[in-house]
RNA sequence: GCCUCUGUAGCUCAGUCGGUAGAGCAGAGGACUGAAAAUCCUCGUGUCGAUGGUUCGAUUCCGUCCGGAGGCA
């Protein structure tokens, strides 16, 4: 029989790109003793920080920023690899009886920190995946879906045939695993989470203003040297995951001499709004997240105010007395 | 002033030999478990510039007017 303990607390800050997730997750941290986690798939990879709108030193104001900034721009990295990362910083922050606050706009990475999902050892196969795209190639992979519908007809229900990375990808996993994908998801909520999560989201009722507050972004990093940052990366060889960054692949037809300045950052801008847009389709769908609208609360102190408030209730409940399961930080 | 072209979805335009219309882009909605700032799916009614006429019926033909572009004076 294990010990019980009660479940740690865990804050969450999430939301669209430029909605100001950055600043809150700050002066919640100056208020409530707390440290960041970042959950961005960019903003980890050095160097690449004016297109990432990465935090800087002024902005952290003295709060520790994990997971921001470490790694070099040629490394893959993987949802995986984050939730043993994060979990880890966030096991740190509790030993220093600390608040720990997971802010970032990567669905995916906020999702299996908070939702606690276990990855199998298996790494991922560069090789096997390469076959497969090569077999995609011939007929757009279809042969390809038809194998999945034969190994996992469930996964085969949710993937679009066109959607070949899925299709791959769970192929991938009954090759290497000899599981499907399917299973293997089973697999991956078995655990409890030993965190107790309370997720804000900040996001505007007017969508427009959001729009609007991009497009601006994108205007100040050019005077904060985004040309210079994207020259830099863009000469950079073997870049993986980093390539997907917006704000780079952008402006190459610029540099190329093939586009005007402007046309490059008006796609910039457009890829940015769409990214937001498919950021707030994932969020939307998580019923836990308490929204926050700036535009209709009227300026950052109201918003600031509304969170410290819905932080207070949420770190006062179960303090007295949480009786959860069990309880593991780490693996 | 005259002549020619032009006015159709937020934008660029196609089209209807007269039976009230369709693409691209923009935009919206959705999916999502090892590349996730990625990848993928779905969605097009708009006084067819205004107004008269011809017609069973006009956005389509004709007249007039208004707006835009060009040419000649």
């Amino acid at each position: 029989m294990q010990e019980q303990r009660p479940k740690r607390k865990l804050l969450t800050v999430v939301g669209p790109t430029a909605s100001g997730k950055t600043k809150l997750a700050v002066e919640l941290a100056k208020s409530f003793d707390g440290e960041v986690v970042s959950a961005d798939s960019m903003q980890i990879y050095r160097k690449m920080s004016i297109a990432t709108a990465k935090p800087t030193k002024e902005e952290m104001e003295g709060i520790p920023h994990h997971l921001v900034d470490f790694l070099p721009m040629d490394a893959s990295f993987s949802v995986s690899d984050y939730v043993t990362l994060a979990r880890e910083k966030i096991g740190e922050i509790h030993a220093r009886g600390k608040l720990p606050i997971l802010a970032g706009g990567t669905g995916l990475y906020i999702q299996a920190v908070t939702e606690h999902i276990s990855f199998s050892e298996e790494e991922r196969d560069d090789s096997l995946r390469e076959r497969l795209y090569e077999e995609a190639k011939a007929d757009g992979g279809k042969a390809l879906y038809e194998r999945l519908r034969q190994i996992d007809p469930e996964a085969a229900q949710w993937i679009h045939p066109n959607n070949i990375i899925r299709v791959v990808r769970a192929i991938e996993i009954y090759e290497t695993t000899g599981l499907t994908m399917t299973e293997q998801k089973k697999r991956s909520r078995q655990r409890e989470s030993p965190y107790d999560v309370f997720l804000l989201g900040l996001n505007f009722k007017d969508r427009q203003k959001l729009y609007d507050r991009i497009n601006l972004r994108v205007d100040l990093m050019v005077k904060q040297g985004l040309l210079e940052e994207a020259k830099e990366i863009l000469s950079c060889e073997n870049l993986k995951t980093a390539y997907n960054a917006i704000g780079y692949k952008e402006l190459a037809p610029y540099f190329r001499g093939e586009a005007s300045l402007e046309e490059c950052l008006q796609k910039m801008k457009q890829e940015s709004r769409r990214y937001a847009k498919r950021q707030l389709t994932w969020f939307r769908r998580d019923q836990r997240i308490h929204w926050l609208y700036p535009d209709e609360l009227g300026n950052f102190d109201r918003v600031l105010q509304e969170a410290k408030l819905q932080t207070e209730r949420f770190l006062s409940v179960g303090a007295e007395s949480a009786n959860s399961k069990e309880s593991e930080e780490t693996r």
